[in-house]
DNA sequence: AATTAACATCGTAATATTGCAATATATAAA
DNA sequence: TTTATATATTGCAATATTACGATGTTAATT
């Protein structure tokens, strides 16, 4: 059907898939990337950075607002979006939590 | 056009791309944890456990298994799944050394 | 050998995602 | 105020994903 049963799973596994699949996108992972090494950014040179259109990497960057990792300052006619370090942190952790208590042995 | 343009991306952003997008549905989670939990695992208990339907559990576990986070031992006429620890480790190495790479703080 | 049990695979319907052209909006520059 | 620049939004076509019933496969049981 094409549609996730969300309403069977818990608002934690909802929320860590979210996340997850946010940063399952090669663009987003190399948005994150270029930005990182920038230490700024405008919209404009991920354009050329990237090889995408500027409404799909403008697309791009709502989904990684939505999940808090980017902010974005308006400045002059630009945009400077910038990694959000304390959200950024606290999905790193919350990561390492998920990967830290699933492991097993049995086989 | 609903096909992500993987050519213009390097082998690193699509696998780790990749693998974060089959983290990203809550029944996958989900199964990890649940594996996890019982450090032994049938299908058919996930079946009853996570509440989706039989061959739509053996579709998610087929995505685990592409990624090599599961084993799959046949054992007697069922199935033993379990977490490949030391594929899961790696993974969240490489995932740390992304989170620990990306980051900026420009704003 | 027939039956049962536990998956896997196939086919298909419903929905989601990706990508872009066109257009809208907002700010700076002329 | 017009124009140019930068980004967001809308609408749409192509493709991917999710889910499940039906069916196939394999191995134990009878």
């Amino acid at each position: 059907m094409g549609i996730t049963k969300t309403q069977i799973f818990t608002k934690q596994q909802n929320d860590l898939a979210q996340f997850f699949k946010v940063l399952g996108h090669p663009a987003r992972v190399a948005i994150l990337q270029y930005i990182s090494n920038q230490n700024a950014c405008i919209c404009n040179d991920l354009v050329e950075e990237i090889g995408l259109a500027q409404a799909t990497i403008s697309q791009h960057l709502k989904e990684l607002k939505s999940i808090g990792l980017l902010n974005g300052e308006v400045e002059g006619k630009s945009m400077c979006y910038c990694i959000n370090v304390e959200r950024w942190t606290e999905l790193q952790n919350q990561l390492n939590a998920f990967f830290n208590k699933t492991k097993s042995n049995c086989c």
